[in-house]
DNA sequence: ATCAATAGTGAACGTTGTTCACCATGTGAA
DNA sequence: TTCACATGGTGAACAACGTTCACTATTGAT
């Protein structure tokens, strides 16, 4: 144990490590690409012989399943943290949380890309229970109580308003290079069309 | 030049194994999975040595762009080859042609993944025109000529349907393990929505 | 018959993920 | 205090990777 630091007591240490390997990777995917992130620049990084992280990781993509798991986490809570406005119409509060779900993925393509785009081995990963998009499901809920909505599933109403959230989310950050019509046009229309199709009026 | 066959004209030849090198990698892909892929293994499965296939591509990410070109032409092509059918509404003949998009990346989901969900470097990849889904754009063109979309910009509805068509398709793909509310359903609650939206009747 | 082009080769390079035997320290029991 | 143990650290090694190199052998035009 070369750590200058007394007396830390052993299992915070370890924790401690345990994130410096987690944002050392981040850092090096971030601004050098994940094609050319390897354990041994990691290593390298954050000050320890290649070696040492597997007392911590039990190899490279449990690495990065961890961050994709984190990085899926912050997208969500992204989504469900917008703050409602007292009196606010239930859809456009639903609209404002898929607006920030995307504008997330936008601001941290890097983030999107470990939540969706990466799924390194051809392995099912445990699918995160549908805790996961709760907050959409609950504010779907909401806009059926209050009759906006169509009665019906809510959770294939979620799921479909997921699905075309993260159309456009995935587009945009995938494929930044094509002659996209105007993001913010684009994302509108999208929303729109997706949230619009529930509504009670357009049964 | 260990090749048995006589008299084969050099270009011709030369071709021949350019496409056995691209069939021999997409069945690597296939049944192995994309982690596994090495160039090295695919020399020694169509029965070459490693070095050979620089002769035909200049590496590894070459062969990978044009799988990923074939496949999204596949893509392409299976959803504008719908048919249509005489007096039919140009508003069901556009469903039908998203319809047939999103059955071909669940049928094929590893063209799928090469068209859209693996961008190895960085790289923005040379962005292929709007000739990509020019056959969509086309499509809902006539939607609005027949009066059954309102008056808009047909490239802003096509990319958004094309949005909310990757959208559902990328994760089913993707996350096949979630549970879904229904694969069928959700397809059609999202395409109903997304087109729905574009319909003169709900401006 | 000759000769340039070029599809093929094997050997080597540097780098990768991972494992191994080993070392050094902090912790808990004696 | 002493001792054994668990454990976080190390460097060296492994096999496999992408890629390059000097080279060979065949093709096809002159």
């Amino acid at each position: 144990m070369t750590s200058a630091t007394i007396a830390l007591p052993r299992e915070r240490y370890k924790s401690e490590v345990r994130a410096q390997i987690l944002t050392g990777a981040r850092q090096i995917f971030v601004h050098e690409g994940y094609a050319s992130f390897s354990l041994r620049k990691l290593a390298a990084q954050i000050g320890y012989s290649p070696a040492a992280i597997y007392k911590h990781f039990k190899s490279k993509s449990e690495i990065f399943d961890t961050l994709a798991e984190e990085s899926f986490a912050a997208l969500t809570r992204a989504s469900s943290s917008v703050k409602p406005i007292d009196g606010e119409d239930p859809v456009d509060r639903l609209k404002r949380g898929i607006w920030a779900y995307v504008n997330f993925g936008l601001d941290n393509p890097d983030d999107y890309r470990f939540a969706f785009l990466l799924t390194p081995p051809g392995a099912d990963k445990p699918p995160k229970p549908r805790a996961a998009y709760s907050g959409l499901r609950d504010r779907v809920q909401k806009c059926i109580e209050a009759g906006r909505f169509a009665s019906g599933d809510p959770e294939l109403m979620a799921q479909s308003l997921w699905a075309a959230a993260h159309g456009v989310t995935s587009l945009l950050v995938q494929k930044p290079a094509f002659p996209w019509v105007g993001k913010r046009r684009l994302i509108t229309r999208v929303i729109d069309s997706a949230v619009g199709g529930l509504l009670f009026e357009n049964q």
